[in-house]
DNA sequence: CCATCTTAGTGTCCCATAAACAATAAGCCT
DNA sequence: AGGCTTATTGTTTATGGGACACTAAGATGG
């Protein structure tokens, strides 16, 4: 039985010893399709499956530093964007090795192509998935659930905040706005309503330029506010 | 410099060494008014200030088993109703004792008139306030943020879901029902309006008794479906 | 230079739901 | 019977979401 309570810090036993792991799930879109960025595990348990990105929490770091270091230590790249925390979980032997309770992070990048990305020393290899063929991952369906968690988290984000914003370069056009939109949300939106919800909400500021590709030239935009705003529905 | 990362368990060392905690704020609503749980801190940091039930997690429980078993043993009172988690509270210097993680939990009761609470051997005292008179709080701002957290949070999941429907005895009337929202969410809603959402969304079976109190006897009714169920907008 | 291809850009109608708003009903008490 | 208290019910208006198809601008190639 252990001790009924902790008063003084030095009563601190094998009772109270855990490690607390940050997970960060990095999302992106490339050629229209939502990626997540995973790491080739080098070491056990699940060595040699893909996870995502993540480690320990060191006492003298806040998560989110921690978070944002794993991150850097293990796939070499900066954040940039949106980080936000998702869940914490809690259960039982998550880890063979000893109790771990996994904070998980949220990250979101734009232009995930011009993002150098390098295998740590601790990895055997770094990169994207699409988010609907994802490979064996390790640690039974922790990480597979954590995923599709953040996944959800996203969709919500997208259809109720501007966080969309985060995820573009400086200019953009409309349609690119949208089919970001539609890869995050996997379903295909009206051309016509979308574009008229997203100029009467404000969000975009018209640039005296254009884009110019096969096609059409199209209007570019920039994002109008880039801090976070909750609407009562977007799209 | 600590170690670049843990790869045998053996090498855990002080570098990655923290407690992480469970917080419980318990929600119930007395005499139509929003009320949290706290409890008056016997021992330092913070002795004799007010505190959101809560301790640490030991390392062969679950994260919602600990936060369960903290508010049995610093206030009696077995968990029934609705938890939920709220955040992981993550940055430095929240304890001065030692590096400390807390994760903050919400729960719900119904009449919480009816539940016995006393004070356990850690705390001087146990009692309900009202959210928006609370007490001087221990932990500077800490748990003032969290309590404010936590009612934000519950305020969307009254507007958004039928979670007050674990806020409710079996059986209630339409007006208790509007009473609870307008205690929640600190603002008075239209009658009419309500009852016709409350029906149109089917959240509600008649039954076939009535109440009498003073006035008109009211029709009884109870929850048709306590799992949480998410809707487009309630009120 | 004209036809064709490709993507950009635009407006209307209908329906469902939100919001505002007041009179009647049922029981109790004196 | 009249007055008090709380319960119950419907209509109108305004707003926003959702469905829907044609025109515009530039590039290319015959």
């Amino acid at each position: 039985m252990p001790k009924k309570n902790i008063r003084n810090f030095e009563e601190l036993t094998d009772d109270w010893r855990l490690l607390l792991a940050a997970d960060i799930v990095v999302f992106g879109v490339i050629k229209s399709k939502l990626h997540v960025l995973l790491v080739k595990r080098k070491f056990e348990p699940g060595a040699g499956d893909w996870a995502i990105p993540g480690g320990f929490v060191r006492a003298d770091e806040s998560l989110e530093q921690a978070a944002l270091r794993e991150l850097k230590e293990e796939t070499g790249f900066q954040k940039e964007g949106y980080l936000e925390q998702l869940y914490t979980f809690g259960e039982l032997k998550r880890d063979p090795r000893a109790r771990v309770v996994a904070t998980a992070y949220m990250v979101l990048v734009s232009e995930p192509e011009k993002i150098k990305i390098k295998a740590s020393d601790d990895a055997a290899a770094v990169d994207w998935f699409p988010i609907n063929s994802l490979p064996v991952l390790a640690f039974g369906s922790a990480h597979k659930d954590i995923l599709l968690y953040a996944w959800q988290r996203l969709k919500w984000k997208f259809e109720y905040t501007n966080v969309a914003m985060t995820m573009l370069p400086k200019q953009f056009t409309l349609s690119e706005l949208q089919k970001l939109y539609e890869a995050v949300l996997a379903e295909k939106l009206d051309k016509r309503n979308f574009r008229k919800k997203i100029l009467s909400l404000d969000l975009v500021e018209v640039l005296d330029e254009v884009k110019k590709e096969l096609g059409r030239p199209a209007q570019l935009y920039k994002a109008k506010n880039k801090e976070l705003q909750i609407f009562s529905r977007i799209v």
